[in-house]
RNA sequence: GGGCGAUUAGCUCAGUUGGUCAGAGCGUACGGUUCACAUCCGUAAGGUCACUGGUUCGAGCCCAGUAUCGCCCA
């Protein structure tokens, strides 16, 4: 058909394409047009749900392009292929938006209270979810969208209720007071992978405490211990004061009382081997109600906890002057007071760690509180089970190193967050503190331990950690905790595709939930992507305004090339830059295979029907050129499918640029050319070599289907189909690697060899490159038939004519005229004359040096070959096979030295 | 403090089990109105594969160490 436009236009093609998949019905695995064979086990992706409240970056972009290709290549191999989609309604992270928003209005979280904020919550995800789906086809993600499921879906719902009533049961999930990590900001505790420790010069203050005489229970007007602290405002929390056991400085004040300002708290003076004796005075305050480590010590002494800091971060409960101040005012005016006092010995500037929150940046505070906690170690202990017996594999392996060392050290997982945007935690407690976990959405009929009746019950007002619904996902999506015949068939799933940067987070999650609650690894494979970055390497993030939006980038120049471009040159684990050369260079080569297929429809014979059926090309009929193409089309088949079997994608996109382009593009289609419009052949012979181009033509585009579907869709409704093809593409098969004609590639390539090396010299010689030049060529008596074949392809590629083909080297030479150009090639055993239109001395001179630069690279490998075959370790230990390739390379390049050197001497 | 990654042509990066693998794209230079494509065609130049040592007949690839940059964990 040649009523493709000349330049490939993805916005008139897309959009359309999309259309005609959703209505073929062919994106389910037991959709309408689905080609899948029931013999063949099921293929399942299920999506990492991108958060509901935000919009597709170049990430999600990448994440939708592996996952569909993985999907598509599964599809057409004949598997019934799920890619299950869905949305997160990311909790913390969409109350951060949504804050936000309210803030502009002049609104908060809690002028609206619990009931109206939700519902504007709802109002709100509902408004950029089809947004975001939108964006995903647009990417062409052949996702199930019958199946699209939601975090916060009834679905979703139950499986959480019963996920955590099972933890619940199976003493996995516990409550108790603990020391979490609080956000100020967001007024909520959060997980310890959500701190983000950030680096900070602060200062260190040397804080000197009076000794308590406890005989007269005053201050001992002689003693005092100067302790070391970043944090004075914790002074009033303070509740001992701990030196190391071995410090002699401290030794004789251990047991001895030191009284804290303020609050006028006298203190215990402890020994502890966690005080590092370096670490400014070698005596530290304890404070164990607002740091770990102080926590720790606090439980190992006994000492009381007492809370100081509000959930706002003000001071609280000291009885102080102090109270209600903001914790940084309080730190100043506290540090102010005691340098009245004379108690500030020192100020040092301290480079230290402080923990922020990875949402909202504020400073954390650590704060005791009673939550839910998961016991993760037992979970840790079968995950890693599963990845250690290869049940499942992560990808790139080395990711196995930081999956072992953090689930061998992992700490249990504080669940409770004080948030609103989320499932309520399914317990309730009756007023004596008793708790009941039920997974019945109406709650519990009665405490389950004293019976008391519901109406005295109270729900927990905390809701999940996102990452607890985000971790049941591959099975909650599928139906789990029911039955449901999509669990069975689609459950394990088969890949899990995402980022490194979340491993922890969601990936080692499913894993331990899954292997839980369901009995098997959720996934076999773990594929982990790298990070798109910047130009410059930087991350792209909002606040630096770096982000690309896929969608620009897709308006400009395609779906297909922005997922060619994420895919190319990409390894799996390996962060990529991502620049607009990536993106030119994959807009050209879908306007190349445009083109490419334009040229094949146009060119049908006459003696073809336009809406003729696919015939396979008559083989008696087929020139060398196109056994050398089918068979490297087959041979690419074949490496595509290693790639794909090694998830190597950017190895498949290498591949197939290569074959389309530097094989297919540049001689199939141009050595074909000159036979379809070679009048003198019969149409047989037209007919064959054009069939063998749309033969080869079709396996690539299926191949590079996987990676670029809209315009392969486009491109394979403009050839003939077989009659076992299905109307698209997408459920088309994929194409099976036949034998290969390792004999005629050889033999075609030595051709093509020596079509370069005659432009080269051409151009060497500065020959105007339209000059038709009389070229004489010597090749040996097994190329002499295909060289024969091929001649009329070789006049017009190497602009030779007249070609003679001379018999032996000597005829050759006995043709030879002063000022002629020499070309050696091949094994060195192909020589072609090329005689210019006129002497020209210049150009005899740039002839001369290109041999001579040829001979002493020639000579040079020559040598290295000779010593190779000199070196008797390596005849006595090479492989018998790399020694014979030793040899016949020592002896082509004998020849083609000896053949140089004639010529020059000549 | 522990771990991981990167270091290959001017730039951005491929290179699966060690045996012509020294590659691609972009860029550069020169030349092209070849009837699919200037989003193109042809030709070319450019690299001691970070450094040092080791294993091996043979190392970009394996081992040890060093340097620089980056990331993760504590």
């Amino acid at each position: 058909m040649t009523d493709l436009p000349k330049a490939y236009t993805p916005r008139d093609v897309e959009g359309a394409i999309y259309e005609r998949w959703l209505a073929a019905d062919v994106f389910a695995p037991d959709g309408a047009g689905s080609t899948a064979d029931p013999e063949l086990p099921p293929f399942t992706i299920t999506q990492p749900p991108p958060n509901v409240t935000g919009s597709l970056h170049l990430g999600h972009a990448q994440r939708t392009t592996v996952e569909d290709l993985m999907t598509r290549h599964a599809r057409m191999r004949g598997h019934a292929a799920l890619f299950l989609p869905g949305l997160d309604h990311a909790s913390i992270a969409a109350q951060f938006v949504l804050d936000a928003i309210l803030a502009k209005e002049g609104e908060s979280r809690q002028s609206l209270g619990r009931e109206r904020y939700l519902e504007r919550m709802v109002a709100f995800s509902e408004s950029t979810r089809p947004v975001m789906l939108a964006q995903q086809r647009r990417v062409g993600a052949s996702a199930d969208w019958g199946r699209l499921r939601y975090t916060m879906d009834e679905g979703s719902a139950k499986s959480v209720r019963v996920a955590f009533a099972r933890l619940y049961r199976d003493g996995l999930a516990y409550r108790t007071e603990a020391l979490v990590n609080w956000c100020p900001g967001c007024q909520t505790s959060i997980s310890d992978l959500e701190v983000v420790p950030t680096p900070e010069t602060g200062t260190l203050w040397l804080v000197r405490y009076h000794l308590v005489d406890e005989a007269s229970g005053e201050l001992d007007p002689e003693r005092s211990v100067v302790v070391a602290t970043t944090r004075p405002e914790t002074i009033l929390g303070d509740t001992a004061v701990a030196v190391h056991p071995d410090d002699e400085r401290y030794r004789e004040l251990v047991g001895r009382r030191a009284r804290i300002p303020f609050v006028d708290r006298d203190v215990p003076i402890i020994a502890d081997e966690v005080v590092d004796r370096a670490f400014g005075t070698g005596a530290v305050k304890i404070t164990p109600a607002h740091d770990q480590d102080d926590h720790e010590t606090g439980k190992r002494h006994g000492l009381p906890a007492p809370t100081i800091l509000a959930d706002d971060a003000t001071m609280a409960n000291t009885g102080t002057e102090f109270d209600g101040l903001d914790r940084y005012e309080a730190r100043r005016r506290i540090v102010a007071a005691l340098t009245d006092r004379g108690d500030v010995v020192e100020e040092r500037v301290h480079e230290m760690i402080v923990g922020r929150c990875q949402r909202s940046d504020d400073v954390l505070e650590p704060r005791l509180k009673t939550q839910w906690f998961i016991r993760t170690e037992p979970l840790a202990a079968r995950a890693l089970g599963a990845t250690r017996s290869r049940r499942t594999a992560i990808l790139p392996e080395r990711f196995e190193k930081t999956w072992e060392h953090w689930l061998t050290n992992i700490r249990d997982w504080n669940v409770s967050r004080q948030l609103w945007w989320g499932h309520r935690i399914p317990a309730w407690y009756c007023p004596v503190g008793h708790v009941t976990v039920t997974a019945d959405p109406a709650g519990p009929m009665a405490c389950e331990v004293c019976a008391r009746p519901a109406g005295e019950l109270q729900q927990d007002p905390d809701i999940f950690d996102t990452w607890f619904s985000s971790g049941l996902w591959p099975f909650s999506t599928l139906g789990w905790p029911d039955e449901t015949p999509d669990y069975a068939r689609y459950y394990p799933t088969s890949v899990m595709e995402t980022g490194y940067d979340i491993i922890f987070f969601w990936v080692a999650r499913m894993m331990m939930l899954g292997l839980h609650l369901t009995g098997t690894a959720p996934f076999h494979t773990v594929y982990l992507s790298g990070l798109i970055r910047d130009p410059e390497g930087k991350k792209m993030s909002k606040t630096k305004g770096n982000v690309v939006d896929p969608l620009g980038v897709i308006d400009e120049t395609g779906a297909d090339a922005l997922r060619f471009a994420l895919i190319h040159g990409s390894a799996a684990g390996q962060d990529q830059r991502f620049g607009t050369a990536k993106l030119e260079n994959a807009r050209n080569f879908a306007n190349k295979l445009w083109n490419a297929t334009r040229f094949v429809a146009g060119a049908r014979p006459a003696s073809i029907a336009a809406d003729t059926e696919r015939r396979l090309p008559d083989t008696r009929h087929l020139g060398p050129a196109e056994r050398w193409i089918l068979s490297r089309a087959s041979a690419t088949v074949a490496t595509v499918d290693a790639a794909m079997a090694d998830y190597a994608f950017g190895e498949v996109t290498r591949v197939l640029y290569d074959a389309i382009w530097n094989e297919f593009c540049d001689w199939g289609v141009e050595l074909a050319k000159v036979r379809l419009a070679d009048g003198s052949l019969p149409d047989d012979v037209h007919e064959a070599t054009w069939w063998a181009l749309v033969e080869a033509l079709d396996t690539y585009l299926r191949l590079l289907h996987p990676v670029m579907p809209f315009v392969t869709e486009a491109l394979w409704a403009a050839i003939p189909h077989r009659a076992s093809d299905p109307g698209l593409l997408i459920v088309a098969r994929w194409p099976a690697a036949v034998e290969r004609d390792i004999e005629i590639e050889r033999q075609v390539s030595a051709l093509i060899g020596l079509v370069g090396d005659l432009r080269n010299a051409r151009t060497t010689a500065k020959i105007p490159a339209g000059d038709w030049l009389e070229t004489r060529v010597h090749v040996p008596p097994d190329l002499g038939a295909t060289f024969e074949a091929l001649r009329p392809a070789l006049e017009r590629m190497a602009r030779a004519r007249p070609l003679h083909r001379e018999l032996t080297p000597e005829a050759l030479d006995a043709t030879r005229a002063p000022g002629d150009l020499t070309v050696v090639a091949g094994a060195g055993d192909i020589e072609a004359t090329i005689r210019p239109a006129a002497i020209d001395e210049g150009a005899s001179a740039l002839e001369r040096a290109r041999l001579e630069r040829e001979l002493s690279e020639a000579e040079g490998w020559l040598a290295a070959a000779r010593e190779r075959l000199a070196n008797e370790s390596f005849m006595g230990k090479a492989p018998p096979a790399v020694v014979d390739g030793a040899r016949a390379r020592e002896a082509e390049l004998a020849d083609q030295v000896e053949r140089l050197r004639d010529r020059l001497a000549g």
